[in-house]
This record gives C-alpha cells, structure tokens and sequence, in this order.
DNA sequence: GACTATTCTTAGCCTGTGCTAATATCCAGC
DNA sequence: GCTGGATATTAGCACAGGCTAAGAATAGTC
C-alpha cells in the first residue's frame, strides 16, 4: 500500500511535521490571548458609551455569566490588564487600554475587509469576532492594501 | 459625563448587546469543535500520506505530546467521529471521514484566499490554521467568488 | 525466539473557562 | 434613613485540553 507499510520505515522528523505543528501551536498562542483582547476591548467600548465598565455589562454582551466574568477579570488583573475594587466598576491599565486600542483597530479592519468581500453584514459581525485573533501583521496588511485599493 | 451616570439609569438588555452576544456564543461554538475538526483532517491526511494514523505521528504534526492525543482520541471516539482498537492506528468513521472532506476543502480555500491577497506562505499558513474555524458558509462562498475572480 | 527501542496506556496533576446556589453589598426611591 | 431590587462575591462543581512519570505492549533486528 503505502511507502510506510511497505518498507516498514518510520519517517521520523519531517520538515514538513514541524511546520505543521508550528501552525497549531500558534493557533494555541492565539486562543491564550483571545478573551483577554475581547474583554479590554470590550471594556474600553463600555467606558467610552455609558462612562462606566460593570461586570453585569459585560456578561450580557458576552453571553455569558456575571461570575463567569468576575473570574475573568481576576486572570486580567493578573495579568496587569486591569484594575478593579471591590463592588466598583472595571478599569484598564495603560497596557490593557493600548491593547484594546490595538484589538478594535484589528477588529474594524477584520470586519469591514470581509464586507468589501461582499460577505452580509450579520455573517460578517459574527465571522470577525472570532477570525480578529489569527491574523499575523502580514495578513492585516494585505487587508488594508485590499480596502484601500477597492476604496 | 455620560448618559449613563448622568441619568442614574441602566439600559437594560439592548439589541446590540444581543448582536454582540450572540457573536461570540459562535466563536465559542467554533472553538467547541475546532479541535475535532483539525483532528479528522490530520488522520485523513496520515492514512493518505502513510497508510496509517498513529497517535505518535498525530503528536508530532500538533505539537503536543503522545498522552494528549490519546485523550482527545477518546472524545472523537465518544463523539462518533473516529475509532480505535488499543494498541492499534486510528480510524475515521464515515461522520469522520466526511468531515474530514469538508474540513480539508475549507482549509484549502483559506489559505489559497490569503495566498491571493498576497500574503507570504509562511504566514498564509500559520494564520489559515485558525481562521478556517470561524468561516461562514456565507464568508466561504466570498472567498471562492473572489479567488475565480483573480484568477 | 530473545532483546531493545518505540509506542501506547494509565494515573495523577494543572489551568482556563464555563455553570449554579447562596450570601453579601450597594443604591434608588420612598 | 429604610428597604427592595440590582449587582457583586464566594463556594463548589464540571469539562476541555494541556503536562510528566511510570509501566505495559509491540515490533524490528539479530
Ligand atoms: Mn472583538
Ligand atoms: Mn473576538
Ligand atoms: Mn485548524
Ligand atoms: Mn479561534
């Protein structure tokens, strides 16, 4: 049948396997990151419109519980991305506003590239959310040169 | 300051807020399945390429270790997308084996997507690893328009 | 057919990210 | 200044998906 079977060779080490695993570990890289850049993100959306970031806010945007978020937001401050007091609303630190700055940049031009492309705007919003995370600044790039040259 | 505090009223749940749920439910959907997704398509690849799918050759393409993949096997195996006798190679169920089918399909468009935009393999790949995930029907339909279009 | 290197399994650990239930605090309206 | 409803915290649970260490099975080589 194959190659393998028939010589009963095991192909150790490929080029080709670590490029491979290369992509999947950085997708991994990709998720680590992923909730801590939709909450500055989102955090920083919550302060610009209503003045002010609460935990029962973000849980309804997310879909997800007030406890799940108040967990979330412990790992963020762990990380030195936030800052929040007790039964007080939530902050960013400088690096957690640079970052969410960074994300919406990102986000924007995710969401407008894919409706240049002609994708609806619903599928577009949803697809965004969740592509934002794995575009390299090479990828970003060819976005922008694609927007700006079907301007 | 803003409306928010200066009224001392909370606006309840919105329609955006919904929307903005509602799109990252789906990017946790697709996270749900991404792994088994990468899986079937590297299996099908192995028994293609060697005649059999190990878990050691599972490990060394996904960068992680041997005990890893023995453990995600079982949640294919519970899901009904794989099978697998112990001590022996892994197999796809027909569930599997189409998913796999789609799922190659999908990746392939991705990264040709990218590759046409003109970003740099090497990239195109890391980066097509992640996004297909998170492609809608309506997105992929988009990208096959624009790749026959630059043809 | 025995020996040894490779592979697979098992046991046990950890972190992240979700949940519910129960309790505590806060604050708006009276 | 009380108080009821909204919000936040705490405790405890579950599952996914990663790891190491130790031992068992398999298979290629002599
Ligand atoms: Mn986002
Ligand atoms: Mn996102
Ligand atoms: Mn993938
Ligand atoms: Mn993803």
């Amino acid at each position: 049948m194959s190659a393998r079977v028939a010589r009963g060779r095991k192909p150790a080490s490929r080029r080709s396997d670590e490029q491979s695993a290369h992509s999947h570990q950085r997708t991994r890289s990709d998720h680590a990151s992923e909730l801590a850049e939709d909450y500055v993100e989102l955090i920083d959306d919550l302060i610009a419109e209503t003045g002010e970031a609460r935990a029962v806010d973000l849980a309804r945007r997310l879909g997800v519980t007030q406890v799940t978020v108040t967990k979330t937001i412990e790992r963020l401050k762990r990380d030195g991305l936030a800052t929040s007091e007790p039964y007080r609303s939530i902050f960013l630190t400088p690096k957690g506003s640079k970052l969410a700055v960074e994300v919406r940049e990102r986000h924007k031009t995710v969401l407008e590239f894919l409706r240049s492309l002609g994708v609806p705007a619903k599928d577009a919003e949803l697809d965004a959310e969740g592509i934002e995370h794995h575009i390299s600044p090479a990828t970003l790039a060819a976005m922008r040169r694609h927007l700006r040259a079907n301007a």
